[in-house]
DNA sequence: GTGAAGAGTTTAAACGATTAAACTTTTTGC
DNA sequence: GCAAAAAGTTTAATCGTTTAAACTCTTCAC
């Protein structure tokens, strides 16, 4: 079942590759002959004709591809921005590829690898702690590229992220306002910047309102110790000399675990103690009372990737970068 | 920055792009110069030289390229999946291209057409209802593929689903065991045959222990009327004459909207209402009555489904037909 | 009638790899 | 010493497109 060429039309209409090629494609309008280009046509329909897009990206140096590396595709937070970036791809006739990091540099510079070997005309990229040379890298080597979710500031290079720092600063503020005034952060144990930017905001917010935040409110966890670490973290916030009676998450992935330890506790919330948390997932309705929550403009991050991207593929040259804001959604539990 | 082709390395190192080939895949072992053959690697690295995959694809005509259609890459159900199916594609040194159909056929043939044109050494489809002609089409067509999650009885082709009829049979046996006897079903209205099977085993289970259900208690959904669709079922079924006592959800989608507005009504789960649902999501646990679900094996699913395609792709002869079991775990809904 | 313009089509190279087959040089056996 | 085998390397075709340039007819103006 060989597949059909253009020589295999060409040959059963009697004319040239070129011209089939010409005609399919609708090039040279007007100077090919109606009835010809009528039968090509036809020929290529009956025949079953489909463009190889491989031999095509080979001559045209353009694969209609973009690369995609999230953390981990099956967390919410990750395919719902890789849904958004399908359909905005889509509508410029791109498909994606994507791959899972896992947080991991080594995963992610064989990821980076595969998607340049495969010509993919440009990235969108979430990058790993530590990833910083290979954005570097890649920079130099003209890679169109934009950074989601996560940027190195010391990295020159496109990027869409959240301003985290303002984030965190608006949750805070608003526990305080709400009359919490030790506040805790359950975060992650890493250099990400947009990481470090949620405890800063945090810290920042909370000396603003005349709190000292104290070092034990902050909780760091390892980024492979979510599920043991959350419930250990929460315990100790909880029985401080004087426990925490607000508290942050910094993830999605953190919060969910959370929850289903508060569940188990016979604290109330937000009565004995308030929550905020990064992110949406529907499970933050099902808790006994539905979350606050900061909700990042997914779809808008999504869309300006790709609107960056695709000027990053035709002009090599400037720099755009996207700060979004987080909208606090208040509800129970604060 | 033009890219570093073999053609450049042979004429750095003066030798044909032949032998840089042979060198750089390692063929022709020991039948080149040890000299040659490490003044080519070491040129190679030193140029920065990364395979062309795409004209490699031309020649060899495979792209190691699998194209992956879910319903909805943004659904947890989906991104689970693709997640396995990544990363057991990777050990194969697949990449995974992937696309949503959103339940709708002229999208699910877009993304065919999409990915045959790309020359995708195989598909995994979860195909939406009415797909049967572009199934049986790709296997006339001789496309390596494996359905996941959903098939056509009447179209012969390789598929790794799960046993829905006894997975409902389990939930209603158990529900009926625990005392339940009015047992309501929310699902999609729809003619794909997984959700069909869904319902025959919830009515084959009913009448085997002796109960006629009763038309009323089948509540049947559009595709895409879920959000309004749902509460205003469970309405229904809490305001029959004779009000359900136990409810099965036929997806994740359905239990989600479904728990939200449980949670606004003053019923009591399980007392009021025993709960199973299908499919596994975070939400489930925070329910203030951790929901009972069948559980899908979905790390065998993914990693069969990839078993299946990669021996599809060998020998284009043979059926497989894998269907798997559902787990039913029992917590506090039910 | 003739040269130029226009219309319609073909030629042929190129993209960057792979690989069978051919070729050249060296080694080996006797 | 010399043929044959082995070792090492090159030649050249090919995959299926795209596309500039060349080519061949008509048609038209004057």
């Amino acid at each position: 079942m060989k597949r059909v060429s253009l020589k295999d039309i060409a040959e059963s209409v009697g004319v040239s590759t070129a011209l089939v090629s010409y005609v399919l494609n609708n090039k040279k309008e007007g100077r090919i002959g109606k009835a010809i280009s009528e039968k090509i046509r036809e020929t290529a329909k009956l025949m079953g004709y489909r463009t190889n897009q491989i031999a095509r990206s080979l001559k045209t140096n353009k694969t209609l591809t973009i690369g995609l590396i999230v953390a981990d595709i099956s967390n919410p937070f990750s395919s719902s921005l890789a849904r958004i970036i399908e359909d905005a791809a889509d509508k410029y006739q791109y498909t994606v590829i994507f791959g899972s990091s896992d947080e991991k540099l080594s995963k992610f510079e064989k990821l980076i690898d595969t998607f340049l070997n495969r010509q993919v005309d440009g990235l969108i990229i979430s990058p790993p702690d530590g990833a910083a040379a290979q954005i570097s890298y890649l920079r130099q080597q003209q890679i169109p590229l934009v950074l989601l979710d996560r940027y190195f500031p010391e990295v020159p290079s496109n990027y869409v992220a959240l301003d985290n720092h303002k984030a965190s600063w608006d949750a805070v503020t608003y526990l305080v306002e709400k009359g919490r005034s030790r506040i805790g952060l359950i975060n992650y144990r890493s250099e990400l910047f947009h990481l470090n930017q949620r405890a800063q905001g945090y810290l920042d917010a909370l000396r603003a309102k005349g709190i000292t935040p104290l070092p034990e409110w902050q909780e760091l966890l390892p980024l492979d110790a979510v599920p043991e670490g959350v419930p250990e973290a929460i315990d100790r916030l909880l029985h401080l000399p004087q426990p925490v009676d607000g508290l942050l998450f910094a993830s999605n992935t953190l919060c969910a675990t959370g929850l289903r330890h508060l569940n188990r506790l016979s604290l109330r919330v937000p009565d004995d103690l308030a929550i905020v948390t990064y992110d949406e997932t529907e499970s933050l309705d099902l808790f006994y009372a539905p979350l606050t929550y900061l909700r990042q403009p997914l779809p808008e991050m999504g869309r300006q990737a790709i609107d960056i991207l695709l000027k990053a593929m035709e002009n090599r040259q400037q720099t755009v970068q996207c700060q979004m804001e987080a909208t606090l959604i208040p509800r129970a539990s604060a």
